[in-house]
DNA sequence: ATGACCGTCCACGACGGA
């Protein structure tokens, strides 16, 4: 049975609630949408979708963070945080989806409150890396997709997009995906292009996106058995040239 | 060479983003 799902920072889920459901509209194939950085509280979300028959299931904050899951099938919530993510921070959530699970995360960025905020990046990634192996040991086959906020290598980043030290390139950050890999976990965009720039985000400022001055950091890490089932993974460019955009675009996985 | 954006809130400036 195939299977498409896609994920999105959309930067605040209040003012672009009309792009997602345009672009819904557009990706009939899409079972699930996973947003991040909805930026809203669960009762601030907008109705619309519920509305037009989909299901929705929020795990939100004031003002910062939150994701949120947009699905076209009945929704199963298998956990609203990251187990072993000791923190406040809504930047999880998970479900299963015909048999698979699917893990919707956003990582924190790295680059402010100083060590702590830094030290806060490092321990999601090792959370993670515990849920890989205990959905691994529990025989899952499983996806977490989301804004990982790393760029894994050097063809991950446009040249002179990133200072050398942020924290989006710091080796430990990058140490900390390359563990999601060799726990056996298979980088979607990569397996199907194993070389080439291609961006997930640009920034707002000094015209990021006309010079195509750019990030990879959103990503779908896949289970080997799912890995397998990997027909696709479009990244959904044009989405930044829209009015008022996300400075993300959504990515699209397909299995077969 | 430099600066350049955006969304949020006990909102008109500070903070976080990346």
């Amino acid at each position: 049975m195939s299977l498409t799902f896609a994920s999105w920072n959309i930067n605040s889920i209040r003012t672009r609630a009309h792009l997602v459901k345009d672009w819904l509209d557009r990706n009939p194939d899409c079972t699930l949408l996973c947003l991040q950085e909805i930026k809203c509280e669960a009762h601030q979300f907008p109705k619309l979708f519920e509305e037009a028959g989909f299901h929705v299931a929020v795990a939100g904050q004031k003002a910062y963070n939150g994701v949120a899951l947009i699905s076209r099938v009945p929704l199963t919530v298998t956990t609203d945080h990251l187990p072993g993510f000791e923190s406040d921070e809504a930047r999880y959530i998970e479900t299963e989806l015909e048999g698979v699970t699917i893990g919707n995360l956003y990582l924190p960025n790295g680059n402010s409150g100083g060590d702590a905020g830094f030290a806060k990046k490092l321990n999601f990634l090792e959370a993670l890396h515990q849920r890989s192996l205990t959905l691994q040991k529990e025989g899952r086959s499983f996806a977490f997709i989301g804004d990982y906020n790393v760029c894994p290598t050097e063809e991950d980043y446009a040249p002179k997009a990133l200072s050398p030290d942020d924290a989006l390139l710091r080796p430990e950050s990058r140490a900390g995906f390359r563990r999601l890999l060799w726990s056996g976990l298979t980088d979607a965009l990569r397996c199907l292009h194993p070389a080439g720039r291609h961006y997930t985000f640009w920034d707002y400022q000094a015209g990021a996106y006309q010079r195509n001055s750019g990030l990879r950091i959103d990503h779908a890490l896949l289970s080997p058995r799912l890995a397998d089932r990997l027909t696709g993974f479009t990244i959904d460019k044009d989405e930044r040239g829209r009015e008022k955009p996300s400075d993300h675009v959504p990515v699209v996985v397909s299995l077969s």
